[in-house]
DNA sequence: CTGCTTTCTGACAACATTGTAATGTTTTGG
DNA sequence: CCAAAACATTACAATGTTGTCAGAAAGCAG
């Protein structure tokens, strides 16, 4: 499961995570409801953890916004507030679960992976959205700002698995794995050749690139 | 939009199919309750209209009977009844919309199109199964009876469009309509070839083949 | 700045897919 | 039973897609 958790208290934070990935969850970090706010809208993530007292903006309120954003991630709201007119306030703001600190480790575990299954029965999506990029799995149409992008079968798979883990580093072993099926190295440049391909439909043509390179890890698109 | 009309008096059917099509639609025919219910079955229509007195097998039994079988589609009702009785017959027996004779072609546009409105809001769905042969829209995988059968970009179309039509005769127009939106006769025998192919992966090598041809008029995928 | 490494891109070759044509088979009406 | 029509199948040609290679460009460390 992909899990996001949102946390100022830096110790706090990788304590939670390294629960959870010992339980074999992926994490990632946000400190402050802003970040947090772009990496759920960017991010594929299955569970969101957020604390209820945050920097720059409330947990409550970047939750409420995610929402009337159409994103329905199942949120966990964490506070040291324990009492139930909290508590209802969180649901109210779209929270799906909301637990007291101090809690164990494994009831953190415990109500993130509920709320991670109680959505994944949900229907698959068919369209993903990353900025002004947009793909229809069903008809494997891709569009961006509304223009409509031709885009071969390989490419598609290639970008299809950058939007889902938009905004996020993804590594060359990672492309590999998951959009050609190899588990070792090929020893050629196939990658390069096919972002390079993917780049002068999506980003040539446009002012702003969306597909960066991150040299010596990888890509990552940007919304 | 794609309609069903059920109605034994044929200028009436005419007539309704007209001003359809006039704002639209994509019309089919049925003169009686059976072979409405199989076009129903099969087809993938977005309205069904159903006259209450049926030859054969009245229309309230019909509907019924596709309901129980979990066909969801909706369904406007035509009748000469129109008291409040019979409107509530016919919402019981599984229908959406109660229209009564006699009544302007507008309104039967406007109820048909605020019908499929309705429904159309419904996830896509992602997965078609006929009989043993399923179909994923999204990992663009066939299997039938479990097994992976291999299969090109356009023997998927073609599979997917008969299989949205299963029971029903496909004719080879509609197949150039809307498997390689041709809209004229390419005077070869692009199609024969494509279903020989076509057959060859999903007959060869089991038992009962599904994929038929009716002579003169097309092909028919049977569950 | 220089040399080294990484990434980018254009050209090409291998391969896969699609459509055409020719030939064989089945069905149907007389 | 025959001839004509409809359909099926095979082989092939044209086209499209993918991966490889080589040279160019960009980034980085000393």
């Amino acid at each position: 499961m992909r899990v996001l958790i949102v946390e100022d208290a830096g110790d706090t934070a990788l304590y939670m995570r390294r629960a959870l990935e010992e339980a074999g969850h992926v994490v990632d970090l946000a400190a402050d409801g802003p970040t947090g706010e772009l990496m759920a809208r960017g991010g594929a993530f299955d569970v969101l953890v957020f604390d209820r007292m945050l920097p720059k903006k409330d947990g409550l309120s970047v939750v409420a916004d995610l929402r009337t954003a159409g994103i329905a991630t199942p949120v966990l709201f964490l506070s040291a507030l324990g009492d139930v007119e909290h508590r209802v306030e969180g649901l109210k703001a779209g929270g799906d679960d909301y637990l007291a600190k101090p809690y164990a480790a494994s009831e953190l575990i415990a109500r993130v992976e509920a709320l991670g299954r109680r959505h994944e029965g949900g229907a698959p999506s068919t369209h993903l959205k990353v900025g002004e990029l947009e793909m229809d799995l069903l008809a494997r149409v891709v569009r961006r700002e509304g223009r409509k992008i031709d885009i071969q079968p390989r490419e598609f798979r290639l970008l299809e698995y950058l939007m889902r883990n938009a905004n996020q580093v993804v590594t060359r072993t990672m492309l590999l794995e998951k959009v050609w099926d190899y588990h070792f190295d090929p020893q050629t440049n196939v990658i390069d050749v096919h972002v390079s391909r993917l780049r002068s439909k999506i980003d040539r043509e446009f002012d702003k690139p969306m597909l960066h390179t991150v040299r010596g890890a990888g890509y990552r698109l940007e919304a």
